[in-house]
DNA sequence: TGTACATCAGTGAACGCGCGTTCACTGATGTAC
DNA sequence: TGTACATCAGTGAACGCGCGTTCACTGATGTAC
């Protein structure tokens, strides 16, 4: 019915979503232009818009396909561990050193948070805390306790930590200095999830 | 001496960093150019390179002359508190509304920290957490204990919460659940600042 | 099974544009006498 | 004080380049008969 088959263009499209996905996270979004990305899935540049309608839709769809992975990624990681480790190895598997050294494979809010603030209210609807996976992965692992809203909100302050601290470890040029941010900052946020929320003190 | 004077140049050379200052902040470094830049300032493109030797030296130049700014405004904000205020004004601020609004004036490493990340290993080691003057100031003002390393670790990790929270506050769409996010940020940062840190447990 | 045709994913030249950088220049200023 | 000269911050044309997007095209495939 297609030239080829629908699979054959569905397969393409994903393979220029996949190389964008990687290149956005490793170089950042405005530092790869749409010929080097077509090259990179063995295309021309020109066949780009028999995919994409702009670059500008390519880098809200492949924002949410990169937070999709991780999501997967985190999910598969966790699925094999007794409930009460799984938040400790998500927040562990995060703050590896392999994270670190490879944004063009990890989470896309630490490879890319202030570009995606910078997008339109459309696409960073879709990257809010509320709606990305690990938040929500998070939140389900949390300890007991507060309302679906609250958990969220828990949640998004954990991941804030977990994210904020990776920043600082690829911008740390001593990777033993790194490794020490990355043991802390494990320790503080287990700490955020599972102390006492809504406390009346402080 | 010199046509006009030193102080000329030195205010020319000063007006184009707090220019690109803003400018990188607010629309990321790939994304401002030369050309724009010294427009900003009222000047043609061409006297770019009696200030600065290349682009990539101002980039430098201008991370730095930011995260400077940062913490001098930290430090005056700080300045008139009680001593045992000064950590809680800090986060209350950074996590501030206007400070999410106007990424542009604000802390570099939350509107530039993974473009920071992908700088050479010199640009970064002047931005890395135990240099950075808002973390060495956060560091000063932890409740006591802990050596000089350990303080610092702490500190940094108290910023990455921070600094986490912040970002996701500019990509979250709606208002109140930014705020509500800043506040559980604050709280979250201040409970890691005062956490018993390297306890055996956990 | 073999042939003619329609489809359409992918090609690559071309568009106007802004980029970083260079360089011959201009012209306001400071200095020397 | 007045004039001649040297300095050099700033100008703007020009360089080669890559950008996002368009479009006439090619040619491998699926379909019709």
């Amino acid at each position: 019915m297609a030239k080829y088959s629908e699979d054959h263009k569905r397969a393409t499209r994903e393979a220029i979503l996949k190389h964008a996905a990687e290149r956005f996270r490793r170089e950042g979004i405005a530092a790869v232009g749409v010929r080097p990305l077509m090259a990179d899935a063995g295309l021309t540049h020109g066949g780009f818009y028999s995919h994409f309608g702009s670059r500008a839709d390519l880098v809200a769809e492949t924002l949410e396909y990169a937070s999709a992975s991780t999501h997967a990624y985190f999910e598969k990681a966790v699925a094999d561990c007794p409930d009460d480790k799984k938040l400790e190895t998500i927040v562990r598997r995060y703050l590896r050193p392999i994270h670190r050294d490879h944004m063009g494979l990890g989470c896309a809010i630490s490879a890319l948070g202030p570009e995606i603030a910078r997008e339109s209210e459309a696409t960073r609807h879709r990257l809010t805390p509320r709606n990305l996976g690990l938040v929500r992965l998070i939140a389900e692992n949390l300890p007991a306790g507060g309302d679906a809203d609250e958990r969220s909100e828990r949640a998004s302050v954990v991941f804030g930590a977990m994210l904020g601290t990776l920043q600082l470890m690829r911008i740390e040029t001593d990777p033993e200095i790194a490794a020490r941010l990355a043991k802390a900052g494990c320790e503080a946020a287990l700490r955020i999830a599972s102390a006492p929320w809504r406390s009346p003190a402080a």
